[in-house]
DNA sequence: AATGAATGAGATTTCATTCAT
DNA sequence: TATGAATGAAATCTCATTCAT
């Protein structure tokens, strides 16, 4: 199975794509990705997708439908491994100490970021210009990984881990900071060497010792 | 004198401009930042100006050129403080401490980006798709400030006061913290309340315990 | 037996259709009717139809063709009642007198129209445009049934009951009357309420009046 | 002055418009009274105008603008007469009998009709399609005439040269004759000889016995 | 017979840019 | 300098029709 067809397999897991419908998505994701959604023209995804015009809006009333059908289940994705493994397993105890848990936490976005990455750029793009993308993302990701970010960090304060401040502030902290190594990690600098163990290692404790009781 | 036109004022200092220049110019600010660039008709800007389509080509031979005009002295303008100001006074000693410089960079940093927000976001969403403006800006303003950024670092850093770590990994860390806080502040929340005094301290509280010598 | 079922048969006495068939024509119908048949696309009459596009070029090899197999048979229903019923009656002597034949061709047109309004609808929509059905209207309705008019006229002159006058003439001001009930009736005002014995007497002594030996 | 320019000049009276603008115009006229709005193709209507396809759209936002720009002012053509001077005439009584208005009107409808006949047919076959146009006509047209003529015809009636009836059904009768030889004339068989006034006249005199007092 | 994915020609519409005034 | 009509290339989208299943 090709890394594209994983890609897709991992998107769109249950949805029957034909043939044209796959190429059309990959070509979409190439396009938008390189160039911008406004900047991407339907007859250039048809032409990369060996595939008559007519056949995408055959698939996708809009252009826009095309876009969402891309990104929206990409959105699922980034919730589902918090909700079913992180915050589980830290409401369980799995995770004693809250290092541990942010190691699992950086390390599982990393895969997903990895193997998302044209639709995630994608999505950070569009999101401020998509009122439609931008209502999912709010209602389904932001609201919902945040409300579960300050459940555990409230968690790790009380068992006194975690210094006093307002779980708003810790969370934003924490976040930039998982965030800065990925975007840093993936985006800019996806070309240059990179230990990842170490880096990780690095963050965690640059949270850690940011937000511990001193 | 107008909060635009404190804007433009700022933006484009020497260069004149005539009624009408000032009028595309903010009414392209207004059109690129909102619906970005590719999805914003010279149209559109011409009717929001209140100027006929062909005087935009009059002053700018392309709808890209208009762009350029913006953006670019944004650049220039991000880079300004630092060189002139920051760096200046730290390697003259006026800043004994990091926290004081940290402080003064985020302060300084905060004031440029509440003025100059709807720019911000044009020269982000419009980075990576103008190779154009993606080369100025990789030259001119991330080397220039990366490399000064990493110059501080290592002073504080032989000073004692900063953890030993490739400094590489320590600016990122302190970068994304920054960052975070900005865009949490400017972009995300804008409409919150926000003690900005307190949360930029806690900001900096949280970089010096997770950079200091433990 | 509903009432498309009733147009149905009506129109296609002795064809065999198909179940599809059937709701690919009154689907047709409908759209036609609504919105023109070139403002009608295929798409909308298989959705309309519950049907696959493919399924009503199995059965008309054009969209032009499904129009004709609705309008042309309705054409021959048209002419039917004149030659069937009024004319051999008028030639036969059951009618003594012009009015009785008047009654008899208003009341008799006005069923039919009624109950095929919206064919009606198309047919009138569409001879302008499709010289198929123009000439088919020409030759089959129009030639047909003027020419028994005209003969129906004369006969009524010899007898001294209309006035002497082209008979064209005649006939023009008779028919206008009579299509002027009509359309005000079924077209125009469908929705008022209609003493339809009472309008349809005054229609004919209106014309008995206009055309009588004064 | 050349016939379409006539024609222009009458619909258009005071409107400023292009060189372009009238040739896109009467362009579309031609076209969508011979082959239908729907049917009929921007392209079309360029290519026939001399103009690039564009330019129609400097000028009219929507071909249905275009359709809807050429229709509404014929429909305010066709009351001016009326209320400008039959009715005027009628209730300063220079008309002593009906049938001097009669002719009046007829002849005045006739004006209008032979210069104005593909902008009607266009009219006539949009009006059921278009909601825009329809409320347009019985609003403008429709309600305004039909009201006056109704206080003409009952006008006649208290004078006793018209039959008691009521005044709608007198009104759909005679209107209906008017219309008959109109259509017959204009539409029907333009290219028939005709002798316009013998057939007014036996239009009003059939109207007239039709309708008087017995 | 029936389906519905696929097509490609063409329809409507948009838009950056030019140019005569 | 400013205008805005005009352009034509290209963008999005529609649709009648075909064809493999």
């Amino acid at each position: 199975m090709s890394e594209d067809e994983v890609l897709l397999q991992q998107l769109f897991e249950d949805d029957k794509l034909t043939e044209k419908q796959k190429k059309i998505i990959l070509a979409a994701i190439e396009s938008f990705s390189e160039k911008g959604y406004a900047a991407t023209s339907t007859s250039e995804i048809a032409k990369k997708a060996g595939v008559a015009e007519g056949t995408i809006f055959r698939h996708y009333k809009t252009k826009k439908e095309l876009l969402v059908s891309i990104v929206a289940p990409l959105m699922a994705k980034l919730i589902g491994p918090f909700i079913v493994n992180d915050f589980h397993k830290v409401l369980d105890h799995p995770y004693e100490h809250v290092e541990d848990f942010l190691r699992a936490a950086i390390q599982n976005r990393s895969d997903i970021i990895k193997k998302m990455l044209p639709v995630i750029k994608i999505m950070m793009q569009e999101i401020p210009f998509q009122p439609e993308l931008r209502e999912q993302f709010l209602e389904q990701v932001a609201r919902k990984t945040f409300d579960r970010i300050l459940l555990v960090i409230k968690e790790y304060q009380d068992k006194g881990q975690l210094i006093e401040m307002p779980t708003l502030s810790a969370a934003r902290l924490a976040i930039s900071s998982i965030f800065g190594y990925l975007i840093s990690r993936y985006i800019f600098f996806p070309d240059s060497e990179w230990d990842d163990e170490l880096e990780i290692e690095r963050t965690v404790q640059f949270i850690m010792h940011g937000l511990s009781q001193r």
